[in-house]
DNA sequence: CGGGCACTTGATAGTAATCAAGTCCGGTGG
DNA sequence: CCACCGGACTTGATTACTATCAAGTGCCCG
């Protein structure tokens, strides 16, 4: 393990910079020299790394932990637009102009960070090209994933908005379990409710129906048991 | 001008090419080569360009013309995410690899494209690198809208939904008047309630009552006077 | 084991969806 | 140019649902 390369004492003898899509082109020996232009820093749960309007100088790419992105609204509430987990990127829209961060971002668990400094990351960019359109595809489906939200925000019913977020978060962080999928939740009930735009009663009320009507089952407060998946899909349409 | 490269008779001697944002980093004598590989395509009010679903071989750029980008849900609802004009592309998401788009897009109104296959665009894009980065610009500024459309819909109060989205459509299609500012809409009742989730009943009723407070001025089904701006603000709030 | 905070559950009120008439606009044909 | 027609829009009454307010319960961490 490289020292100079990787300070930090997670990262299992590989470079981070090889968990990151955006530069999965590169060699090993390319690898290397952007290591040399990375710095680290690691955030307790509840630390913001940035705040919306703020304009941060660097790219920040998550090499452990999870954060949400969020707006807060005039009227004091919270808007989550994104949760970004290990090999994820926020700060893209500094790096071609002067951009201010659009969202607040908070730890949501112990993280750790590289920061590539703008000025370097347009070095890197005119150096590998193919490191631009790696980021495009990135781009590409975090707007997947919004297009998907805005239709979920739209859905006429409450239940829908529900079963949607669930059946997210079992794709993002389902294991497989002998009755079903089991979900350890990213968000509490309030941050759930920020993310699809409801209360916290609302959800905390639907996801009891959920659970009484025999589709899934709440294992304490940060993990549900998903055993029905179909009715949940149904509930969607 | 020269028929070869743009057969519409509407560029008024200028290339397609040069309108649109992607291509700016290029000179004349590059662009002409681009405009080799365009074909044009024309729509009437109505016609379909793509369906939700379908993949596409081609980047698609609205020449002249508006169109709306949608998402059918399956409760039968249609959920408005883009309004695409002049300048704007669509189709992006097929460029690299093998997607089905994730949305149906319409033309609102007569409406001229040009097409690139999506071959001659990877060759194009690693003649020039930098239609890569100016990409990456446009996809920037879309998330930054779904992002802005997304803290709306989450947004407590309906006035609020329908003030963003009128002071939206003021920013875009807005023109000076004496009086305010003259908006040309360019979605229906139905269309904005599409665009905001709510039904055309709702939006009807909530500019009805902008009107009565004297914010805006409804003239006939399409256009409307916006008197006072900063009312409208205070609504977001 | 205890305390604080998150979550659940209940009651109430406000608001938007729905259902249902009417009215107006804009385009078409005489 | 005017009259007519159909679709879009407005307005009204009712219903259904979720936000809000409020009280309790249970989970989780020290």
């Amino acid at each position: 393990m490289n020292k100079t390369i990787c300070g930090c004492n997670k990262c299992n003898h590989k470079l981070c910079t090889q968990r990151v899509s955006i530069f999965s082109s590169l060699n090993i020996e390319q690898l290397e020299k952007v290591g040399e232009l990375i710095n680290h820093k690691e955030y307790k749960k509840g630390d913001l790394l940035i705040m919306e309007g703020e304009s941060s100088e660097s790219l920040v790419i998550i090499n452990e932990g999870q954060v949400k992105a969020f707006k807060t609204t005039q009227d004091g509430r919270e808007q989550i637009l994104y949760i970004f987990s290990e090999g994820d990127f926020f700060g893209e829209r500094n790096l071609l102009r002067d951009f201010a961060s659009p969202y607040s971002v908070e730890a949501l668990e112990e993280t750790h960070v590289c920061l590539i400094h703008k000025s370097d990351f347009q070095i890197l960019v005119k150096s590998f090209p193919d490191i631009a359109v790696k980021i495009m595809e990135e781009l590409c489906q975090r707007l997947d994933r919004l297009e998907h939200a805005l239709e979920t925000m739209g859905a006429r019913t409450v239940e829908a908005r529900v079963s949607s977020v669930i059946l997210e978060f079992a794709e993002k962080y389902g294991k497989e379990h002998p009755k079903g999928i089991l979900i350890e939740l990213p968000l509490s009930r309030e941050g759930i409710a920020n993310y699809i735009g409801l209360t916290r009663e609302t959800v905390s009320r639907k996801m009891s129906l959920l659970q009484s009507e025999g589709i899934l089952e709440m294992i304490g407060n940060k993990k549900i048991l998903l055993l029905d998946r179909v009715a949940l899909e149904k509930n969607i349409e």
